[in-house]
DNA sequence: ATCGGAGTCGCATTCGTTTGCGATTTTTTA
DNA sequence: TAAAAAATCGCAAACGAATGCGACTCCGAT
């Protein structure tokens, strides 16, 4: 917008002195006398002058925004890492633009090529749920973007990530159920092309092996869209089976949340009858009834450690114009257990 | 970032025309050959040529980006909100700077500077908790800054605004206890700056009133942060009175769940006993026991006003420099009865 | 009196694109 | 055939800031 804003030219018009001079003077340049700089200060301070970002952006080839591409922000746990991703960009004087890719690859494409358009400095994915093929991610990394991934992460990609331990916090879910003494755990599954899908489908079977008990796989349902209707609909086949199981541990807390209203339509007592525990700990876990046992997601961390290892690529590579190698965060998950799951009927 | 992206010279250079003609011959210009025009429009086409949107908005004084200011983004309303404006920003070719006044004033007066000093092309604001002063939002407009305010809006201001029918929504509400048979109704009273609440509390004493239903004051209780843990405390401080009340109106939906709590650990049955209704018809509301009643708030669609009415503004301001008069867009709600507030058992 | 150097500052270019105006060539009209 | 009109394109300035390099002043040293 043209908000008539004061520019270096007006201060050097005012003062009889040229721009180049104003300039060097507000960055305390050892070229200008202390008397030309206090003059330029004082009257910059009045005029209350503020740098145009976009010709700084033009003439340094920076703009000092990253962009963000998520699933959806609708969803608790993205909102939390959007919210770690702001308070470290923030600090560090970075504008942060953010997509939705609506869990659609078309989306994802679109997203990529008008970030890139607006020549954003670096980029902050997670995947969506279709995305199964890279090359827009390749071919985008292969211009020079910085790309940092975290959650749904691109495995193969030459670049950092941050992740949580989904292995070892479904392993740790599991390993509760078990200790409270269930025999038959089932699992919804999620979205299968994402890794954190298999990550948590893995940590459910090791835990079964090492505790000796045998996988049953008509007890693993798909759920490809991680929705409350999918967990009800896969909970209600699951019940109707000749031997249900004791216990359901869910690939995400929706699923989790429709496995227990099939549940309770079936008369059945949770954690009595069946024990459930979900995956992410959303807002609502803790209000439903019983309150949902879950493995915790440190999101706003993640967004924290996201946006740290890209700002770090991003300035590493514009003063040494090379590419700092890759990091991978691995984040710890934190299992908070609660009633849906407490068959002892006693927290510990 | 230096892409080495190609540029409008580089094509000159390479057809030995100069930018000049380059950049008319993209933008169809009558003055160019259609030969020219062709040879141009391949060569980019090969070339992928991408206008380098940093340049443009230095030389047309316009970013096409539009900032938003809200209290957090973890709220399930803001990000419906957000991704409505999304919606709309993406499909007209802005891009949307997102940030978080995190219910400070102190945040929300440097979130405004910041976004002006990044030259947005105007402003989306939901107020703060804290915003009892308007000298920061003041003194953008009068820059010229077009800016739309929605939910939580500054109501003295010349510009345009989008909110919900908050009075008649909470009217509703209070109406449907009335119709169950309610006769001592309670209310969980927001953040008192906000005008929402004011306007929640009043459809709140005007259902009471048509009804010839007295308004007491004792069973009007402030939740100032509206959160679970203010609204346990107001419903177990609502308890413990000599006539409690038989059913409490909520301002939204985290203190109405807090109540619901606080009653059921009073041993109280919902709706039997007390029925409870929330505002703001959250993800999870349907998934509490019972369900909980609540006043939905269309999020998506007042995003999408919103947005609407920044970038026409925006758009007029910038052709006609004038500013088109101020609109108001009052939306509906819609009240969605669930069990927390069905003393007849029965859905109507 | 001349030179050298330090201390200050401005010119011109750069980033990529747009655009008013003028210049050149081609075509049309009298 | 000459002049006028149209078609086509380039020059240069502009947006706002940064910066290499050159220019200038002033001072003390020789």
């Amino acid at each position: 917008m043209k908000y008539n804003q004061v520019t270096i030219k007006d201060i050097a018009r005012e003062l009889g002195i040229s721009p180049s001079t104003v300039s060097r003077a507000l960055k305390d340049h050892p070229d200008i006398s202390p008397e030309t700089k206090k003059a330029v200060n004082e009257l910059a301070e009045k005029l209350n002058y503020q740098p145009n970002i976009v010709a700084l952006s033009l003439r340094q080839s920076k703009t000092n925004t990253i962009g963000v591409i998520i699933p959806e922000i609708v969803h608790f746990f993205f909102s939390t890492v959007i919210s770690g991703i702001e308070d470290v960009a923030y600090s560090a004087g970075y504008n942060v633009i953010i997509t939705q890719s609506n869990e659609s690859l078309q989306r994802e494409k679109t997203d990529i090529k008008a970030l890139f358009n607006s020549r954003v400095d670096g980029m902050l994915i997670s995947l969506s749920r279709e995305t199964n093929s890279f090359e827009h991610i390749d071919a985008t990394m292969a211009k020079g973007v910085p790309m940092v991934f975290f959650d749904r992460v691109y495995d193969s990609a030459n670049s950092s990530k941050v992740i949580v331990d989904d292995l070892s916090g479904a392993k740790d879910a599991t390993q509760h159920l078990i200790d409270q003494g269930c025999k038959r755990i089932a699992h919804l599954e999620g979205p299968p092309n994402l890794d954190i899908t298999k990550q948590r489908l893995e940590g459910f079977r090791e835990a079964l092996k090492e505790n000796n008990l045998p996988v049953y796989d008509d007890l693993i349902v798909s759920c490809p869209q991680g929705t409350i209707e999918e967990g009800k609909a896969a909970a209600e086949k699951l019940l109707k089976m000749a031997n249900p199981p004791d216990a359901i541990f869910s690939t995400n807390d929706p699923a989790a949340m429709g496995a227990m209203q099939a549940i309770k339509e079936a008369g059945l007592k949770i954690p009595q009858d069946i024990a459930v525990v979900g995956f992410s700990n959303w807002f609502f876990s803790s209000l439903m009834d019983p309150p949902l046992t879950s493995v915790d997601q440190p999101g706003f961390e993640m967004g924290q450690e996201a946006a740290k290892l890209l700002i770090r690529q991003i300035e590493v590579k514009s003063k040494e114009h090379i590419d700092p190698t890759p990091e991978t965060k691995l984040l710890k998950t934190r299992l908070v257990v609660r009633d849906s799951s407490l068959k002892s009927g006693k927290k510990k």
